[in-house]
DNA sequence: TATTACCCTACTAATTTAATAGAGTTTTCA
DNA sequence: TGAAAACTCTATTAAATTAGTAGGGTAATA
């Protein structure tokens, strides 16, 4: 299941990208505007500032921007700051790998065959993919 | 992430398809084979066999054994059963769709047009293999 | 008829997720 | 300059899920 961490992230960064100009947007009014939780959505504006996504101003007329335009965001790094691995088993991670304890040999693993399919299937999905595209 | 039942029961399945005749196999061989635990295979076989993918045979000389070859299982089937939906989110699911309460419209969703996508492809893989494909 | 092996229920520890609370700091505008 | 606006950060918590554990029960076979 996607979280709702990344499911909000999303939705907060897909409302930026659909702003006429480039004036910061309050937490505020992203949260009312796509009904998420202002206080939960704080802390994932947050990661995605931390993570170079975007900028933020503070004081009166803050809030928080773009740093890049919206068909310069690839879905696959979006991915990776909010939900983390794209791969559903750490021993096909890209980014994440790691062995399994159980597994004696991937190479012969049924599991690990059919989920680098299913990575490979998922990436390519994000990497066509930028801001821009999934904007309404 | 794919959860554990979900590895185990694939691994389970891959074990029983390569056997060289169709008798039946103990639990407890498998779980020492594929390093899983024994009680909690049990419970991952019993919902197999609910399902209708795997017969059993009680007493001495009993066990497990697939119901059909390998190659008439896809993959669809045996996630859905142990994993679940195939869909990050419920509401671009086809066997467990749910509307998002926080969603206003789906036609306009960032997050619904990317997870139809990702949901498209991860189906692609799975219907183009059969428990045949993925034992090595 | 004893043994083997599946069947079933209930419980629990650990982890992750999704918040919530509240204090603090910086910036801007009047 | 000062108050309000708005971001920043830490800590805590409630709920849900997962992964397993425990233990007894039942059916079938040699």
């Amino acid at each position: 299941m996607l979280s709702k961490k990344t499911k909000y992230g999303l939705k907060a960064l897909a409302y930026l990208a659909s702003q006429p100009d480039k004036k910061p947007v309050q937490i505020s009014e992203i949260a009312e505007k796509e009904n998420i939780s202002q206080k939960f959505l704080e802390s994932i504006l947050l990661s995605l500032r931390k993570t170079g996504f975007l900028g933020s101003k503070k004081g009166k007329g803050g809030g928080y921007y773009l740093l890049k335009t919206p068909e310069e965001i690839s879905m696959t790094d979006v991915m990776r700051v909010l939900e983390g691995p794209i791969a559903m088993v750490p021993c096909v991670s890209l980014n994440f790998y790691e062995t399994c304890d159980d597994c004696p040999d991937e190479n012969t693993c049924s599991v690990h065959k059919l989920m680098l399919q299913v990575r490979d299937s998922a990436l390519d999905v994000y990497r066509n993919n930028t801001l821009k595209d999934i904007i309404s």
